[in-house]
DNA sequence: TCCCTGTTGA
DNA sequence: TCAACAGGGA
């Protein structure tokens, strides 16, 4: 068996399958003894999904050489709807073969299992410099989530721009113009906290619509962390419940004004 | 009056014609006095829906003589939704009319009422023979559902394997083949029981999209039971609550091999 | 493709 | 009782 993954709780990797599906339709997990990866371009090229799923995010893993599984991940997020939350979940992939094995049990005695057809996916795989951002500002996610949504009515365009005073969201529609500002702010709960380490200013705009896509990775983690620079991309960052078993990344190129 | 029912809650009517409106475009009622009965092809004849509500699921019921109520399915669906789910029913129609009568009353003073008009349908009544199956399982309604409703994501047949071991349901589609395994299983709530009376192992296989109709009528029943045989229409009864007071039965003709 | 409604689970 | 997910319709 050249490659093995037990999961504990389905629930994870539907989440982080549900958050990469509205942006790529064919991705490729690279899998090696670290963990499984994925690195996939929209198909716009505009934005970039990174996961990492660490060996320690599993109950148990096994690759014994690196391998890069291409799916559909339409057909893998139905083939994890078979699955609930709580069930456990194997993956399994022999050396030759053309399709990846998902075995999930429930408590009951109901077992699914699917074959599911690999595809040769051509990835350019891109090294993503670590980058220094201006401004890091983290904030709940589904503070991050309400906003992109509520914005995305009035326009397809949101600029961001933030400073120690705070973050603010804007957009410019047809029918008016409105902004969203996140003060920094202390909460009991560390993931009800807005914290901004800001080394210059930045003002950046981007398309909502990738944002939205982004934001639906909510369900991750309580908190996410948003990385700006100007004129660069913006990082969007969910850690798994644990930091240490990976993190799911979004990175959405600006849009230049006109 | 030549045909007086009374439900004492429209939530039973409501979830039988819900089960039957993916089907079946128009139906007889057949009333007489031990009770209403149904029996109707689906469109493409592959198909068959029995439902008999006896006279005991009633709170009152009165037939002075046979009448057969042709009704537009989705027409009555519509008018059913008028209803509750605990409002009592009343059905009427008098001995010439061309109408029947639904009078809903809710607990407050709320009654609605609707004359949906009669159609003429002309129906040949079917004998079903009272079959014996090779295998009988039992198994909750919602896990059917379930099933059928996951794996129609995949493909549009469906293979049925029972045996002693237990009944699995699979299907090969284009990206891949998966399998549902269910073991026969002890439970608290007798609902929640897999139980599989097997006379002989079976493999039978079906066109899922009835079968994903005919599991829309889990919440009539917590269990479903499916009669198997080989190169004969599977049978999916469902009971009414109480199981004197009647049941819905699906019968589907296998698809034959190619 | 997006929006809305209904259903199910927590 | 409230929130999230899924399915159907426009």
């Amino acid at each position: 068996m050249a490659f093995e993954a037990h999961l504990s709780q389905a629930l994870l990797l539907k989440k982080v399958v549900d958050a990469m599906k509205d942006l790529c339709k064919e991705v490729n997990f690279d899998c090696s003894e670290t963990g499984m990866q994925v690195q996939a371009m929209d198909s716009s090229h505009v934005a970039l999904v990174s996961l990492l799923l660490r060996e320690s995010a599993f109950s148990e893993f096994k690759c014994e050489r690196p391998v890069s599984l291409g799916m559909n991940v339409e057909s893998l997020s139905k083939v994890l709807k078979m699955c609930s939350p709580s069930d456990t979940l194997k993956l399994r992939c022999n050396g030759g073969a053309d399709t990846v094995n998902f075995q999930c049990e429930g408590s009951d005695d109901r077992i699914a299992d699917f074959d599911l057809k690999l595809m040769n996916i051509e990835s350019e795989h891109m090294e993503i410099p670590e980058q220094h951002y201006k401004v890091v500002a983290k904030l709940p996610s589904s503070e991050f989530q309400r906003i992109c949504k509520d914005l995305r009515e009035f326009g397809e365009t949101m600029q961001v721009k933030a400073s120690k005073e705070g973050i603010t969201f804007s957009v410019q529609g047809d029918v008016g113009a409105g902004n969203v500002l996140l003060k920094p702010r202390e909460a009991d709960k560390p993931e009800d906290k807005v914290t901004l380490t800001v080394h210059e200013p930045v003002t950046v705009t981007f398309a909502l619509r990738y944002l939205v896509n982004f934001a639906k990775a909510a369900p991750l983690c309580g908190s996410v962390e948003l990385g700006l620079s100007p004129d660069a991309p913006l990082l969007a960052k969910y850690d798994l419940d644990n930091a240490d078993n990976g993190h799911m990344q979004f990175y959405l190129a600006p849009k230049i004004d006109e």
